[in-house]
DNA sequence: GCCAACGTTGGC
DNA sequence: GCCAACGTTGGC
């Protein structure tokens, strides 16, 4: 299965902010990048994703659930921008930072690392098993 | 706050 | 269709 991650600046929208949303969920609006949509695009109800904090925190926080595939961005009137929902899964027991993931010669390809500007992203199998190793979490 | 990386726009 | 200019993102 394909796992992905969301990246958000604090400020704009934030894990507790996803969290309070509950099982409803919340759109993943604002997108304005072909590559960001065409990642949400070929996402499926049920796929996980990791909630990224960037700029002042530059951590994965949690893990997110797709609950809705993707639909017009109801914050334009332009149609080419699609976003799905997402909601919350749960807290990592450790936040994973930008350094552990550079400091480990595993995450060498990810595209977090490698690709700093790329709001919605892939993730491989291994890259998410080995992240939340680095967080503490169990599976 | 600065700057590098990247994407988009628009003139030709 | 190319490429320079510009805007934005995000790490540092």
């Amino acid at each position: 299965m394909t796992r992905w991650l969301f990246k958000s600046e604090v400020s704009t929208w934030s894990w507790d902010q996803q969290v309070a949303k509950g099982e409803v969920g919340e759109e993943w609006d604002g997108v304005r990048n072909y590559q960001a949509r065409n990642h949400m695009r070929s996402m499926k109800v049920g796929d996980l994703g990791f909630f990224y904090h960037s700029q002042k925190d530059k951590e994965i926080v949690g893990i997110i659930e797709v609950c809705a595939k993707a639909h017009p961005d109801s914050t334009t009137d332009d149609d080419r921008w699609e976003c799905v929902d997402i909601k919350a899964v749960r807290p990592l027991p450790h936040p994973v930072t930008l350094q552990m993931c550079k400091d480990d010669p595993r995450l060498a390809d990810m595209v977090l690392v490698n690709n700093t500007r790329l709001s919605v992203q892939p993730v491989t199998d291994e890259e998410w098993q080995i992240v939340l190793e680095l967080a503490g979490d169990q599976g």
